[in-house]
DNA sequence: TGCCCTAATGTCACATCTGACATAGACTGA
DNA sequence: TCAGTCTATGTCAGATGTGACATTAGGGCA
């Protein structure tokens, strides 16, 4: 595991805690942050592939550059719907977010 | 296609034309709009094969049921992030939610 | 009939997300 | 060196999503 994708879990690592607490709801929490690094993966190598800048792609989106970069970057106030959007924006299909998804690179290791 | 789906996606027609009026956009807000819907209807398949109510459902959610009877109706106030962590919630994988991605039931025909 | 369980729909105060903007760092090429 | 491009990070007012609640409707059962 890359330490740029740790450093983006831990960044992530948001309000994890205050919900581990309860019933096994840790799993699933860390199962959403975990699909929510990938897709900001998936999304950087998309716009890349595309030879897109983040103003461009951000352009698409009628977003700004400053979030297109927090996208990326996997900040816990971004939402799935808007890496999906941009995602769609960036040329990807829903089937290569499906399979995006299905890649269960998980981040245990 | 099934008529409740008609309406669901008419109900869910949403901003769509919002945005229609400006470049190629409209695909993708379609896709989008759809992939929703897909979600929806995962959902509503997943939690009742798991025999529960949406009123458990919600309460694993820290939800409630009125939010739950939302997502399943595709109300477009409900976002993606919601519909995911619900599904993780109703037992879904990471694979599982894949799976229903990969699913193009294009509501075009 | 009444009671209970389930689900659908509307509303609202509050929380979260969003785009825009400013700014800064890294890296180019002139 | 400087100007230009790309990206990262912080802030904030306004937009959107959220849980909770009330209400309604339908079905099953005593």
């Amino acid at each position: 595991m890359k330490t740029s994708q740790r450093k983006k879990l831990e960044a992530a690592g948001w309000k994890v805690g205050s919900t581990r607490e309860f019933l096994g709801l840790s799993n699933e929490e860390a199962a959403f942050v975990e699909l929510k690094l990938t897709l900001s993966n998936s999304l950087k190598k998309c716009r890349t592939n595309q030879g897109l800048s983040q103003t461009e792609l951000a352009k698409r989106l009628r977003s700004s550059q400053s979030r297109v970069a927090k996208m990326e970057a996997s900040d816990p106030a971004v939402s799935i719907d808007l890496l999906i959007r941009a995602l769609l924006a960036a040329g990807a299909k829903r089937r290569d977010i499906a399979k995006a998804i299905a890649k269960s690179e998980s981040l245990a290791a």
